[in-house]
RNA sequence: GCACCCGUAGCUCAGCUGGAUAGAGCGCUGCCCUCCGAAGGCAGAGGCCACACGUUCGAAUCGUGUCGGGUGCACCA
């Protein structure tokens, strides 16, 4: 039930009527009417645009449509006034029973009211986390990895058909190094001095991998040299690699569906036949780069290599796909890996990656465009960085020192929950502090204890209210009569509630998730504001003397918790039942 | 040099396909517990939405340009 929608499609009937009854000329585009919540509280319930956005197709005064308008609108029972105001808003009271029955719908639908038609069963697929295989998440990953699937769930909860995917890459010469450096603990597991020189990975990590070879070779390995087995050590390698990096989504409550290796495109063909195809298109050239402007590197040549007019579809340069030297680029393989995409029929990809990656977007998108001729719209989400803050002080990590945080030690301390919404309390491309101290700070200074603290009070009222020996089941109180519920800041209430199926689906056309975090936050503090009311006005709590208005009062309240709940699941959040 | 992102209250940030008097938290000032959890709430002060043009009935929002900050820029992945 969206209430906004309901009433938008009353005001473009109303108008519809209007244009055949002759008040309004034929031929008039609804599509721009708007039904939204005013700014400013005092201009009604709702307000709408349509005066003014049909003014000059119309010819006419917007006051003069908003005028026929709000006269027609006034004939339906649940409108109490239509007010022309400003330029020509129109503004809509509703009765309370518009209200009430909205309350009644949330405890009908549970954590389902908010569920949207919008995605029309589209399949997306979202790429994200797609962290180099060379050893344990870090918090650099984490926010990729919470956003993208924070996502996933809006779009799942919006109407969308959705696939979490995690592109390995184990192509390269990354995980060549990782080999080598996991050969080095292999020695040093039988008694050899390790030596990780520059460019091999020196962290603690790969101890057990140098282990578990030993295990498995014995010493067997320690005399041959690398054509040998960099090749078998490299897959043993990632394998415990990404079985730890499953460990540490799992610990943040993520699951991909599927797992796609980069390496499993080499020698099947698949790369050869994506840049056929781009090259049957005329798309794809043997020639030379331009020299790099501004700095240009000492060592640079012109070189023959294979390029990809990436240009033809809004790119700066074109861009090599096979160097010079005749292998692939990294480029290569994200072209078969993306046009495997389109072909397995998504209809829309998503793609959450690092902020270090933003010059690698225009390509994509290029790639993508040329191969689904268009058809498959590619939108590439940029994560910013996380600073990371400590007793008040920047907490500092390097990598090449292997000092770095991990997940894991976030996880741990903080909490997959905590860790989660403080994740999504920024938009992406904003970067963001994660204070260790703040985030566990149980004061509305620290949004997930705030809405956390909501819920809790919810469930306080409904725990205090069946120690009194009421039935407060959702279908209970459903039931109950809610005309009691006519108080100005209980319709405030339920106002809110009301936005919330609308947030989502802005929340998901935009694939913005952070926008539920802020709601999230709007929500409780309405209701921590409704709660405080009940002091000064006794006909504003939850718990009555009279069983009936009790039930009308917390039915309100449960609601308010059953959405923040709905919320909560998009996040990947826990409700906190109690605060401790 | 080019591309992308950011610039909104003292600080940290929201702001919907353009809408009315631009919002929240922190901090500051003053209030509210014989009352369902004060781990809360209410009120006040605080703004040239970086700047300039443009589009529009209307711009924080769209376009162009300038300035400031960040990031990335040949065959690294």
């Amino acid at each position: 039930m969206n209430l906004f929608a309901d009433i938008r499609e009353l005001v473009v009937g109303a108008l519809a009527e209007l244009v055949a009854g002759g008040a309004l000329p034929a031929g008039l585009d609804f599509a721009g009417v708007a039904v939204e919540p005013p700014r400013d509280a005092g201009h009604g319930h709702l307000a709408t645009n349509a005066a003014m956005v049909l003014a000059k197709p119309a010819g006419m005064a917007p006051r003069a449509i908003a005028d026929l308008l709000a006269a027609k609108l006034m004939a339906d029972p649940r409108v109490a006034g239509a007010d022309v105001a400003g330029p020509g808003f129109l503004n809509l009271r509703l009765v309370d029973a518009a209200w009430q029955g909205l309350v009644r719908a949330v405890l009908e639908t549970g954590t389902a009211f908010g569920r949207s038609a919008l995605g029309r069963g589209r399949r997306v697929n979202v790429e994200f986390v797609s962290a180099n295989p060379t050893g344990p998440m870090h918090v650099g990953h984490v926010r990729g990895a919470v956003v993208g699937d924070a996502l996933a769930r809006l779009l799942a909860y919006a109407g969308w058909d959705v696939t979490r995917e995690y592109y390995i890459n184990d192509g390269g010469t990354q995980v060549e190094a990782l080999a080598r450096s996991a050969f080095e603990r292999y020695r040093e597991a039988n008694g050899l001095e390790p030596e990780i020189r520059e460019g091999l990975y020196p962290g603690d990590y790969l101890i057990p991998v140098g282990e578990a070879l030993k295990a498995k070779y014995g010493g067997s390995l320690l005399d041959k040299g690398e054509e040998v087995w960099l090749a078998d050590v490299r897959d043993f390698a990632t394998d415990m690699m990404m079985d730890s990096i499953r460990g540490d989504l799992a610990a943040l409550g993520v699951e991909m569906d599927v797992y796609s290796s980069e390496k499993a495109l080499f020698g099947t063909g698949k790369i050869e036949a994506a840049i056929k195809t781009l090259t049957d298109k005329g798309l794809v050239y043997e020639g030379t780069l331009e020299p790099p402007k501004g700095k240009e590197p000492d060592d640079w040549e012109p070189r023959i290599q294979t390029l990809f007019r990436s240009t033809a579809f809004g790119d700066d340069v074109v861009r090599t796909v096979k160097k010079s030297d005749g292998t692939w680029t990294y480029f290569a393989p994200d072209i078969a890996y993306h046009f495997d995409k389109v072909q397995r029929g998504f209809d829309e990809l998503i793609d959450i990656l690092g902020a270090d990656h933003g010059g690698y977007v225009k390509r994509i998108k290029a790639a993508v465009a040329a191969l689904s001729e268009g058809r498959v719209p590619v939108d590439v989400k940029l994560v910013q960085l996380v600073k990371l803050w400590k007793g008040g002080e920047p907490f500092k990590m390097s990598k090449r020192a292997g000092t770095f945080v991990t997940l894991r030690d976030v996880v741990d301390e903080v909490g997959a929950d905590v860790t989660r919404f403080i994740m999504l309390t920024r938009k992406n491309d904003v970067a963001l502090d994660f204070d260790f101290d703040k985030v566990m700070e149980q004061s509305k200074d620290n949004p997930v204890f705030y809405v956390q603290y909501a819920n809790a009070r919810v469930n306080s009222i409904l725990r205090k209210a069946r120690e009194a020996g009421l039935d407060v089941s959702d279908a209970v109180l459903a039931n109950a009569d809610l005309t009691v519920l006519d108080h100005e800041a209980e319709i405030q209430m339920a106002r809110k509630l009301a936005e919330w199926p609308r947030l989502i689906e802005i929340a998901a056309k935009g694939n913005e998730p952070h926008r539920v975090a802020f709601y999230l936050y709007e929500l409780a503090a309405d209701f921590h504001a409704l709660w405080n009311k009940g002091n000064d006005e006794a006909g504003l709590r939850f718990l009555q003397e009279n069983a009936e208005v009790s039930k009308a009062k917390i039915a309100l309240a449960r609601a308010v918790g059953v959405v923040i709940c709905a919320g909560l699941g998009i996040l990947g959040v826990t409700p906190a039942e109690e605060m401790r």
